[in-house]
RNA sequence: UGGGGCGUAGCCAAGUGGUAAGGCAUCGGGUUUUGAUCCCGUGUAUCGCAGGUUCGAAUCCUGCCGCCCCAGCCA
């Protein structure tokens, strides 16, 4: 039982090393620089870096970057960015497609001398109704049966850009009538006069990923390539490759199912459109499933690695639910923040026999389960702000909170009694007129008197106004994929700003750090619009909340 | 209707012929100056369905059903 089991893809590696198939382990993690990295990517991360720190082998990073136009160096940092915070160190292994176009070219030539590539005039039109469909045969191109030589004065020709886009194309010579789409007669270099971010004008034709991307894989001496299901159908096209040109080194492909999770979505295509439409502000709002989302979110490395962890590697198809990734978060913050006060939604309480102008300094423990982090200065005073949902007029009978007549405690402060309800023209209640037993401040040897509810709170003179953000899934359904527009089923309640109180303490908050806002939540500042003076902060998220589940169950039955 | 892949509890997931691990969620209960944390307990999973082989099948065989992927000069 405590056997440890390992992923099937773990297992494979772990047995290429015993047999000696193996001495070294080699993978990579290859991004297209066309967006940034998602929450599926950090498991592709995880699993391919984490297999070379396991076996003590090497992971390189490798730039997918041979469709120039769509690819640009914004991303490329941002990409490298990520794997570094998410815990990943690639050291001299960092390289681009690019830096093979050589290689890859003379490999084509090569692909032509043995007969097996030909350079097709087709249009794009007539190759793809050339193809066939999924149940017919597709048909060969007239051009198929060039020469060798007159393969390569073409293809040399399509180099020296004597050809205009689109009017030629570099193909396999496979088989027209292959079951497999991948195989009949792929693209493997098409002609784009356009300036590449790396190599400049050097080029004009470029490589398509299965080529590129096989071979690169052989260059560097993978041994695993690890990629994700829907290429499952390109590795016969991978092994014919290198059955063709027969490389040093042979990397095997293995395919994993891809992670998905549950209320987002993970195509750079859909969230690179929420962007423009605006829905969000940008890859790195914090409602975007993006490494750099959830980073600026407060989600830590160390959550994102457990989560993915708990997913596992298996090839079937997963959605994985919101709680399994919010739990890793908590799971973390509740032991790493210390906690502190903030009123959300403010009431105004006044304590009708706290002496005016009187000011105590209440200990407020640092963290209820680590006595070693110690305790905080709060200020407690006779206007303070409690949370508008601590307070209800006609309370349900579990309603541990604030009613008229009833009593609760004040976090590290004293116990109170609501006696008054003040309320405006409108019938709102806008102030509450409590009295505080004295005998009971926290802390003190008379403070044994039990009340049902603690609340929280902050000294109305000392408060710190703080611009909050509250984050919910950007999505309604679990799976916004299956919707016919996933602008049809986007949560308009994804993003709720509220004017907040702090205690004055969180005027000193450390960029980054995040922190506990007893009985709400985690919470960290904003790494973009914080500033001392117009503080802004991010809920990372909230707390369980078991009453908000009753509530629920509640309605469900009236 | 061609090819490839996948089907074990609400969500993940072990298990590879000997009678179904674990995590998360759920539901109880205990502790608690966070309705948090923590602790304890809690699951009739007809192992997609139907046959077959076997003393014995989630595991082997046959047939069927369901879901996902593939017809970019994208990756």
């Amino acid at each position: 039982m405590t056997e440890t089991t390992r992923d099937f893809i773990r297992q494979i590696i772990h047995d290429d090393l015993l047999s000696g198939k193996h001495e070294q382990i080699v993978t990579r993690f290859p991004p297209e620089p066309n967006g940034y990295l998602h929450v599926g990517h950090v498991m592709s991360i995880c699993l391919n870096f984490g297999v070379g720190q396991e076996t003590n082998g090497k992971t390189f990073l490798r730039f997918d970057d041979t469709n120039p136009g769509k690819e640009r160096e914004e991303y490329v940092r941002a990409i490298e960015r990520d794997v570094h915070w998410l815990g990943f160190d690639w050291g001299d292994r960092l390289t681009h497609a690019s830096d093979y176009f050589d290689r890859l070219y003379e490999s084509a030539e090569k692909l032509i001398e043995n007969g097996v590539a030909y350079v097709d005039d087709l249009s794009a039109d007539e190759i793809r109704a050339h193809r066939g469909t999924l149940t017919e045969p597709g048909t060969n191109s007239p051009y198929r049966e060039r020469s060798v030589d007159e393969n390569m004065n073409m293809f040399r020709r399509m180099r020296a850009g004597e050809f205009a886009d689109g009017t030629h194309l570099l193909r396999a010579k496979i088989d027209m009538a292959s079951p497999n789409m991948n195989l009949r007669d792929p693209a493997l270099y098409r002609i784009r006069h356009i300036d590449h971010q790396r190599t400049g004008d050097k080029w004009c034709i470029y490589p398509m990923y299965d080529f590129a991307h096989t071979l690169s894989d052989a260059f560097e001496g993978t041994t695993h390539s690890l990629c994700t299901l829907e290429f499952e159908d390109h590795r016969p096209l991978y092994e014919w490759f290198l059955d063709q040109l027969q490389p040093e080194n042979r990397p095997r492909q293995i395919e994993f199912s891809r992670l998905n999770l549950a209320y987002t979505i993970t195509s750079k295509r859909q969230l690179n459109n929420l962007i423009e439409k605006s829905v969000v502000t940008g890859w790195d709002d914090p409602r975007m499933p993006t490494i750099a989302g959830m980073r600026r979110r407060g989600y830590s490395a160390a959550a994102l690695r457990e989560f993915v962890k708990r997913g596992g590697v298996t090839k079937k198809d997963k959605l994985i639910e919101m709680g399994v990734l919010e739990n890793c978060v908590r799971e973390q913050l509740g032991d790493s923040a210390e906690r502190r006060m903030a009123v959300l939604r403010p009431l105004k309480v006044v304590l009708t026999n706290y002496p005016e102008g009187q000011v105590e300094m209440m200990a407020g423990h640092n963290h209820p389960n680590r006595p070693e982090l110690g305790t905080r200065e709060v200020p407690f005073s006779r206007e303070l702000w409690i949370e508008q949902d601590d307070f209800l007029e006609e309370a349900p009978r579990k309603f541990f909170r604030l009613k008229p007549g009833g009593e609760v405690r004040l976090r590290s402060g004293y116990i109170i009694r609501c006696d008054d309800v003040i309320k405006n023209d409108a019938g709102e209640v806008v102030e509450l007129h409590c009295s505080y037993d004295p005998d009971t401040r926290s802390g003190t040897g008379s403070s044994d008197r039990k009340v049902k509810g603690t609340i929280h709170w902050v000294s109305a003179a000392h408060s710190v106004p703080a611009k909050v953000r509250l984050y919910d899934r950007l999505f309604t359904i679990p799976d916004p994929t299956t919707a016919d527009d996933v602008m049809d089923v986007l949560n308009p309640e994804s993003l709720q700003t509220v004017q907040a109180m702090l205690e004055p303490s969180l005027k000193n908050l450390a960029d980054g750090e995040a922190v506990q806002f007893e009985r709400l939540g985690y919470f960290c500042t904003d790494s973009e619009e914080h500033t001392s003076e117009a503080p802004v902060f991010n809920r990372i998220v909230t707390l369980r909340d078991s009453w908000a589940k009753l509530e629920r169950q509640a309605m469900q039955q009236s």
